[in-house]
DNA sequence: ATAGGGTTAG
């Protein structure tokens, strides 16, 4: 006993401590081996390692032989309690007893199972070398934990070296084979494996058969994945969850959902897995009642909310915004990790509530939890929502500190950060910093470049990166042909999206919708609309954002017909109809398109009270001047419980600009600072100026610019420059418009203001002067608005649409000089 | 055999 390995020592206590057993007693004069073995064996089976090891130096005490079988049971016992330490004691003791235990075939496998199961892999690597040999338990041991630890080439390869040595894999190894082409998604190699199944005849094997699914679903091919699972004979739960799981891991969240539903009416009781797998699901795909749905079947089977279904519950409340339900999964979340926290604090940067946010890291820190790179770039991204720049330096230190600086996910949102905050000097800063730049932190550069519509620096940088050896994906083209659209360089643009095609790579939801959008913006509505066609045509259909472009497209156009068209798709497919997005445009593409009574006719058909839509339909009013029925509608909002916002007003205040009711302005304008505690925003002073100034109240209009506590914008002065010409206030005007086109001389808007503000005037000589000043800068006008020639060398701005302020009185000017125009353009 | 968190585009 004294020559035992030290390690053994604690052992040899619970020998006094045990209580002789009845068995025991029975035979207490002469316990044969037999008994022994029995008796170890039992107790490894039910997980009494440490008796069973005690019983061992018993017998070591009686001096009895311990067969190699007794060693087998209690290494086997271990494996199942993964006893890593009791198993390397009993290593150490059959080594002690020489090789006829050592180099047992019997328990050399054993050994190499016990480890590979330990995830010990050097330790079972090493023995399996040795083995004389390998039997298909060694390999699939050694296959399995090569498997496990991420050695996934490896383990295929060890797949191949059986079948080279006629050692056939059985229903143990296939499913790691699987596992491993699944990772590294190998879909040919797996297709191999599923060959080499139904040769063998295995494919009837639940185990198998999941594995099979799983690692097609991991592969992204679904199609097969579900052949597998349909033929499966007898489906486990595990084959249903393996399949949900690869829906939703390929984004076919309702496929996922659907699979749900379908188990349950087969008498499949779902478990944690597919519960957390339809979580995942339902955030994904924003489905509320989903996620609730999901979050009812886990309560009524009575499903312990653990860490992962604990924070499963967590992330989909996180990502669909109930934040107080998210709340109450962590309060009754007992086991809570750095993920738990993380993802309530995510949850809260979303919302905006950035200060609950960081009261939640204070929490973090006294509970002894440490900050990971998770919680970092989420705070970072709070402080770019912010724009909260002292929090972001102080996170960036934070990171610096404690060796995050080197994270490649922190650097990108570390640069968003400082593009957020303003500062592009420093964003660029940080991503020179980074050494080993990837694809993301590319395009987050990128991003920031297209979204202030530096154009030029966009595409150096896409010239570095594919020089550095990064190829660019379809976020990168997407990203440059944003940064031309938003520099308004549409050609380029559209020469882009046909290279982009050429490179190989297809133009995806984003890429069209991208060029709608800027095509809109640029004043192309037409043409937007035939992208939207053409996308159609090739094979994508519109989500609720394009769609949404589109009726603004139509807006534009004021082109009813095709706005009607783009409705009629809507109430075609469905799946848009109940969004409120798309409501809300419909409502606002209808009363732009002049059709305020179908306009109404979708508002009422709208079921919720959502205050967007609300907006829409009294900005809808507002356009048509109806100043009586979107202050109606504005009381309906609030007997619905719901408080209109500065949007409301806006819209209101609009109304009146529209109707030319000065004295309603000024009621709804005191009513929204006194009665709504709403602090008017500098739109609202532009309301209220335009509407003053246009009624002739020019020295009410300056005093209003003057108490308000905002530098005044040039709209402001362009709606005084206006309102000048009526008053012939000749001499303001000048001093005006000399102040708008010193303060702003870029603004095209300031030159049209002015020429039209003389033109009513009559003063053709400063028209002409005013657009000279214009084409010297070669500004262009604005979309949608031409300019019209009325004698020789004299041109007028007008607005095509109703949405300008000053067409009333250019167009009577035009009236005036109906003769003149029509001899001009004889 | 199956399950959880952060970064890029409209």
């Amino acid at each position: 006993m004294a020559s035992l390995p030290f390690n053994t020592m604690p052992i040899i206590l619970p020998l006094t401590a045990t209580k002789p057993s009845k068995h025991h007693d029975a035979q207490a004069h002469s316990p044969s081996s037999a008994s022994y073995f029995h008796r170890v064996s039992s107790l490894s089976k039910s997980g009494e390692i440490r008796e069973a090891l005690s019983l061992l130096t018993e017998m070591d005490f009686r001096k009895l032989r311990i067969g190699p079988e007794i060693y087998g049971e209690i290494l086997q016992g271990c494996v199942y309690e993964r006893d890593l330490c009791t198993g390397k004691q009993i290593h150490a003791r059959i080594l002690k007893n020489g090789d006829f235990y050592a180099k047992n075939e019997y328990i050399e496998t054993k050994l190499v199972i016990f480890y590979a199961k330990c995830d010990a892999f050097e330790a079972s690597e090493v023995l399996f070398s040795k083995l004389r040999v390998r039997n298909v338990y060694s390999w699939a041991a050694i296959i399995g934990v090569k498997c496990r630890i991420g050695l996934c080439e490896e383990a295929l390869m060890g797949f191949v070296e059986m079948l080279q040595n006629e050692i056939f894999p059985d229903n143990f190894v296939v499913p790691n084979v699987c596992k491993a082409c699944g990772a590294l998604q190998w879909s040919r190699f797996g297709r191999g494996v599923h060959g080499y199944v139904v040769k063998s005849g295995l494919h009837d094997c639940v185990f198998v058969a999941s594995s099979l699914a799983d690692m097609y679903g991991k592969c992204g091919v679904l199609d097969d994945a579900r052949k597998v699972f349909d033929e499966i004979p007898e489906r486990n739960v595990v084959a249903w969850n393996a399949l949900m799981v690869g829906y939703v891991q390929n984004g076919m969240n309702e496929e996922a959902i659907r699979l749900l539903s379908d188990m349950r009416k087969e008498g499949i009781e779902p478990t944690r897995v597919t519960v957390s797998t339809c979580l995942s699901a339902s955030a994904n795909m924003d489905g509320i009642e989903e996620g609730k749905q999901s979050h009812a079947i886990a309560i009524v089977n009575g499903l312990e909310l653990d860490n992962i279904l604990g924070t499963s519950n967590l992330n989909f409340y996180c990502k669909v915004g109930l934040i107080e339900y998210a709340e109450m999964i962590f309060d009754r979340m007992i086991e809570k990790d750095v993920v738990t926290w993380n993802l309530l604090i995510s949850g809260y940067v979303q919302q905006g509530l950035v200060e609950d946010a960081i009261h939640m890291c204070q929490l973090m820190r006294l509970e002894n939890l440490k900050y990971d790179c998770v919680t970092l770039s989420t705070l970072m991204s709070a402080a770019a929502r912010t724009q909260n720049l002292k929090l972001g330096k102080e996170v960036q230190c934070y990171c610096i500190r404690h060796s995050f600086a080197s994270d490649i996910v922190l650097a990108s949102t570390a640069v968003d950060m400082y593009a957020n905050c303003g500062s592009i000097i420093d964003a660029k800063k940080v991503f020179d910093s980074v050494l080993a730049k990837d694809l993301i932190l590319w395009n987050t550069l990128l991003s920031v470049y297209a979204e202030s519509g530096l154009s030029g620096e966009a595409f150096r940088l896409f010239y570095e990166m594919q020089l550095e050896s990064v190829p660019p994906n379809a976020i990168t083209w997407n990203l440059i042909i944003l940064s031309f659209l938003r520099n308004g360089q549409v050609n380029e643009a559209k020469e882009i999206f046909s290279q982009m095609q050429s490179s190989g790579i297809f133009p995806n939801l984003v890429s069209w919708t991208t060029m709608m959008n800027g095509l809109v913006q640029n004043g192309c509505s037409e043409e937007a609309i035939l992208f939207l066609r053409k996308m159609q045509e090739s094979g994508l259909r519109p989500n609720a954002f394009s769609i949404t472009v589109a009726l603004s497209a139509c807006s534009n156009l004021a082109s009813l017909h095709f706005g009607r068209s783009v409705h009629g798709y809507i109430i075609r497919n469905q799946q848009h109809s109940s969004s409120v997005l798309i409501e809300t445009s419909l409502v606002d593409m209808y009363a732009k398109c002049g059709d305020i009574n179908k306009a109404e006719m979708v508002f009422r058909s709208k079921l919720c009270s959502d205050l967007p839509l609300y907006n829409a339909m009294i900005s809808a009013y507002a356009l048509n001047g109806n100043v009586k029925e979107a202050i109606a509608l504005c009381r309906r909002l609030e007997d619905t419980g719901i408080k209109p916002d500065n949007i409301t007003f806006t819209s209101l205040l609009s109304a009146c600009n529209h109707a030319g009711d000065v004295s309603q302005a000024v009621e709804i304008f005191t009513d929204m600072v006194s009665k709504h505690g709403i602090k008017p925003c500098l739109e609202h002073y532009g309301l209220m100026v335009d509407i003053l100034a246009s009624a002739g109240e020019t020295d009410k209009a300056l005093r209003l610019i003057e108490e308000m506590p905002y530098k005044s914008d040039a709209r402001m002065i362009q709606s005084l420059v206006a309102s000048c010409n009526m008053k012939h206030k000749t001499e303001l005007m000048d001093f005006l418009s000399r102040h708008l086109l010193e303060t702003e001389p870029e603004n095209s808007g300031n030159y049209v203001t002015i020429s039209n503000a003389y033109a009513v005037e009559g003063s053709w000589d400063e028209v002409v002067k005013t657009r000279e000043m214009m084409k010297a800068k070669r500004l262009k006008k604005s979309p949608g608005c031409s300019w019209i020639r009325i004698k020789g060398g004299v041109h007028v701005f007008v607005a095509n649409d109703k949405t300008h302020l000053r067409n009333k009185e250019i167009r009577s000017i035009l009236a005036l000089l109906a003769y003149d125009m029509q001899t001009d353009s004889k």
